[in-house]
DNA sequence: GTGAAAGCGCTAACAT
DNA sequence: ATGTTAGCGCTTTCAC
């Protein structure tokens, strides 16, 4: 392995000013910064990353903590973050977290305090008030993603506002009887997203001076299967016959939709069906939906981090808003229609 | 932020007895170990890894190189990695390699060669011989999954194995005239593995002295609206006439079987579809496939590596085949049933 | 603009 | 079993 000194002799300068040159400082007359770049190159020296991280406290390295990797919200979203960081010439760490606590614990006790990255992104995760105060002595930026944080910065999508524009879609279209397929209670000691969502479909509908109908709501996992399951219980139940359906998720949207043409329903002529997500799925099966732009979303807070560590000043990120947005195809339609 | 020195003092050892005794070593005693322990907890010391890192030449960090995050086979590969990886206390930290060449370039002669990582995993990719050796030349244990590699140690699937297993199934349940959706051949130019699929697809046929019929093959993108388009055209195509489809995946078989049913196709009574995959919908759908086990590859390439680390020897890891299976379900069945 | 030299916080020989 | 000490390969004052 080449090190700095052998550039530093190739080149005819000091270490120090190999270190200047190359890192892009200004201190460097050009030729001398071109005579350096010609010999690492010609070397092929590259960093080492840990000796500079231990001298500098840089590590040019940002942490993801994510819950999953294999569902297509939070892998979109890591590509999002991906991108940007990449751009940007930092590395991702990833810390998958697992519902096992004690490797949760582990992954904030020890793992983040490692002095391994500059910054932390975590994704959509219901973060205790332990765990909050445990990122922020950390020393670094930190940046959530999802559920609201009291502690955190934190880039924060509307959910109750997510379930109502849904809702209120639906109730534009005349429907009155809106089944929702939302979370398990289950599900959601630890997540409350899902639980937000039928609240904002709970006030939409109130404030449309309908009643939400107990027999009208059914749990679902957030899968396709989960929701054609979903689906086919809300549709079968006697007395229930709902117009439309509104999912607190695209795949589940999407299963309800596999449902309901399995039981015979024609969507958008027998029932209107409506998501939550923008999954890419979505445009074949020409599901309405509200898009909540998922790698927009990492790519955000990605662009945040590294606008903090850049700052080197402590700027006030705090809490924004993420955008969403009604996306209307053809799998709703007005009542009757 | 504590140091080893702080802790060293509270537990009145010297700064090598602590890193002995929190690295696990043997020669510590009990005792001592417990005390410094204890102190570690007690004042939150972590060791940093950049220091750690140089001076031991370890960094308890994997990188793995990959070309997509937001698909399903590859996150969940990544899944299988991130598992493995995370219980023997190492990290991950992400190369997310994208078609633009100067950045792929970047990875491989800069960020790779940072010594941030111990070890490679490089997903998937179609590595030049200049790649390769580049990887190799990192002196660090490497293995890539997929396309065979002359260079590398590789775990590789029998892709031309796959599309003839499938194939044969298809042909065992007596069809003859078997629609193939494959690669664009455009798509093929930097990864070979659809063709191989294709190449034991004509095999299987041949060997049944079933000659292929070109009019049976319809590219696709491996997305569910891919395979959708493709069977549409497949089927639709005057003289084509399959009674049966191999797609070369699970997604473009659903989709193929979204647009059979579309067609007024009943599947499987009158027309099979067969994927390759495994795919977590296969099983919603009815979908027979061969399931190659994306998390267990990813998960065996990790354990792979990891072996090589502890082993400090040079053990010799090599080619090794990666399994695959036949799972027959409800999408194929015997012609004319 | 450039160089000398003092660390950054650990680990690993080598002693004891 | 434990302590002493010399680095690991850089970055960053501080001089010049």
């Amino acid at each position: 392995m080449v090190g700095i000194d052998e550039v530093a002799r190739a080149a005819g300068v000091s270490t120090a000013t190999v270190s200047r040159a190359l890192s892009g400082k200004h201190n460097v007359s050009d030729s001398t910064r071109e005579r350096v770049q010609e010999a690492a190159q010609r070397l092929g020296y590259v960093v080492s990353s840990s000796a500079s991280s231990l001298a500098s406290g840089r590590t040019r390295n940002i942490g993801v903590v994510i819950p999953h990797l294999d569902r297509w919200f939070f892998s979109t979203l890591l590509s999002g973050i991906a991108e940007q960081v990449t751009r940007a010439g930092y590395d991702i760490t990833l810390y998958n977290v697992t519902p096992d606590r004690e490797h949760r614990r582990q992954v904030f006790e020890t793992f983040l305090r490692r002095q391994r990255v500059d910054g932390v992104i975590a994704v959509a995760l219901e973060l205790g008030e332990h765990e909050s105060k445990t990122l922020l002595s950390l020393g670094m930026p930190v940046i959530a993603i999802g559920g609201p944080n009291e502690l955190l910065p934190t880039l924060s999508i509307d959910d109750v506002g997510l379930g109502r524009l849904a809702t209120e879609h639906l109730l534009a279209m005349g429907h009155l009887d809106i089944g929702h397929i939302g979370a398990d209670p289950e599900f959601d000691i630890d997540f409350h997203i899902p639980s937000s969502r039928r609240h904002g479909f709970e006030l939409a509908l109130r404030t449309s001076g309908v009643e939400p109908r107990p027999e009208l709501f059914e749990p679902g996992d957030f899968t396709i299967e989960g929701g054609f399951r979903a689906a086919k219980q809300l549709l079968g139940r006697p007395g229930a016959s709902p117009t439309a359906i509104f999912a607190a998720s695209d795949e589940m949207a999407i299963g309800a939709m596999l449902a309901a043409r399995d039981l015979g329903y024609r969507v958008p002529e027998d029932l209107s069906i409506a998501g939550i997500d923008g999954h890419e799925l979505g445009r074949f099966f020409d599901l309405t939906t509200v898009d909540q732009f998922p790698a927009g979303q990492g790519a955000r807070a990605a662009a945040t981090i590294l606008h903090e560590l850049e700052q080197s000043a402590g700027s006030v990120p705090d809490r924004e808003e993420l955008p969403y947005e009604l996306v209307v195809r053809g799998s709703t339609a007005r009542i009757g229609a």
